[in-house]
DNA sequence: GGTTGACCCTGACGCTACGTCAGGGTTGGA
DNA sequence: TCCAACCCTGACGTAGCGTCAGGGTCAACC
């Protein structure tokens, strides 16, 4: 006869834990010694490896004892189901085995591959971290808000960045920022915006672009602001214009 | 700005897990709107899906804080930790599937190959489930009790079932637990069992081998007590004889 | 025969990472 | 105006044990 702590060896499991399988009536109080001691059969050993070899399969303890007790095709299926979630636990741990290793880069997390992508680009352009940073944060934010939207901003996107004037146009806003609001290459930059912004408007029949892309950053940006209120105030202008023809 | 619940949905967690990372301040508790509400930024969902990365690696959640301000160093060196770790335990997944598949029969799980070999051959000669089950108990408890002698025992019961004479005894005595004891199959039994002792000590140098692997069974059955008896009564004849030579 | 250390007992609180009420206020669309 | 779907705080519940506290027992050694 075993002692509850030859017996929890034998498991590989603690004391504490075969008083516990006492407790919740998983495994049988065994008869007690003269002093009080609990005293087991080798049936108990059998019988506490598999439960432990069910528990360590991810099965909860409240579960095992019917499972232990039904018959044998039930058994068989319970077995197979148990089977399959372990493998799909192993997936899961394999797929965040994955996933931490791009820690590092937040965003690879959160964004969509194509949306990493621009970001990339953006980087690979030498567009400022912190503008692109600030890109990354509105791409999320659209994700939350309206996802889908995405895929047309990742057009819209791509296809700036593929025209050479309006990525030269975006970087020289991106350097602006820092600029004093009185700099006199800005002027120089508001003229070719607005040239852009015109036949920009003409090609697409959607006015406005660049604004989009810099209504976030014009607040914090004193040179920004001069630019913004620049071109509002030609676009104003220009429409006026129009329509006293 | 992203609600708690859109903060959620984006981490792929619940409301309450967020609530949760602030009350441990893992996650810092942001700004509230004018009715009270918490307003998160985009970095939020950031922190919050790196945090859930590392959370959903196993990581607890203690130990997130301090690991996401870490120096890129430490931080690699946890990364290479978590990684092991993580496929320890799909290492020890693979192992429960094997061993779930193993349930059925208990005793494979408790007991070592070669001793379930020793089970399994004694059914093969057609041994009683009751009588392997009885054995397969002492070798449990051998193995808590005494694991250092299991070697031997092992070598002892396969040369016994090595040796054709044995093991028509062995299989008499498993039936005869049934017997009668004034069966007069018996006797000739109680003969042939006395003949193999008396040439099984010669050989081995070592007495009372087959009273070791009956003496817990004979209680229970009366056919066993006589024959238990009579040897015993014969054994003692032999050595009085032998001391007044 | 006394002591020491390794066991055993019960009872109860602690831990992790949230789930799940209860009992309220807010918001946005029909 | 109303309703569903949100949000808030506070508090208790869950699984599977770990870990004291405060005792008694056993086997071996001196």
């Amino acid at each position: 006869m075993l002692t509850i702590g030859q017996l929890a060896a034998t498991a590989g499991v603690t004391v504490r834990t075969v008083r516990h399988y006492h407790h919740v009536s998983l495994l049988p109080e065994p008869e007690r010694d003269a002093s009080g001691y609990r005293r087991y059969s080798a049936q108990a050993a059998v019988d506490l490896i598999r439960i432990r070899t069910l528990a360590d399969a991810g099965v909860p303890l409240a579960r095992i004892d019917a499972l232990l007790h039904a018959q044998p095709t039930e058994f068989a299926a319970a077995i197979t189901d148990i089977d399959a979630e372990l493998q799909r636990k192993i997936d899961q741990l394999t797929e965040h085995r994955r996933r931490i290793t791009e820690l590092e880069s937040g965003e690879r997390l959160v964004l969509p591959p194509e949306v990493v992508a621009i970001l990339d680009r953006m980087r690979g352009l030498g567009v400022s971290e912190r503008r692109v940073r600030l890109e990354r944060d509105s791409w999320i934010l659209m994700q939350a808000l309206d996802p889908r939207v995405m895929p047309q901003r990742v057009r819209d996107k791509n296809a700036g960045f593929d025209d050479p004037e309006t990525t030269r146009l975006y970087l020289a806003c991106d350097q602006a920022v820092d600029w004093d609001p009185h700099d006199p290459r800005l002027d120089r930059l508001i003229d070719d915006l607005d040239a852009w912004e015109i036949e920009h408007e003409r090609d697409s029949g959607r006015p406005g672009y660049l604004k989009l892309v810099v209504s976030r950053i014009s607040e914090a940006s004193p040179a920004w602001q001069r630019i913004v209120d620049a071109l509002a105030h030609r676009a104003l202008q220009r429409r006026t214009a129009g329509h006293g023809n």
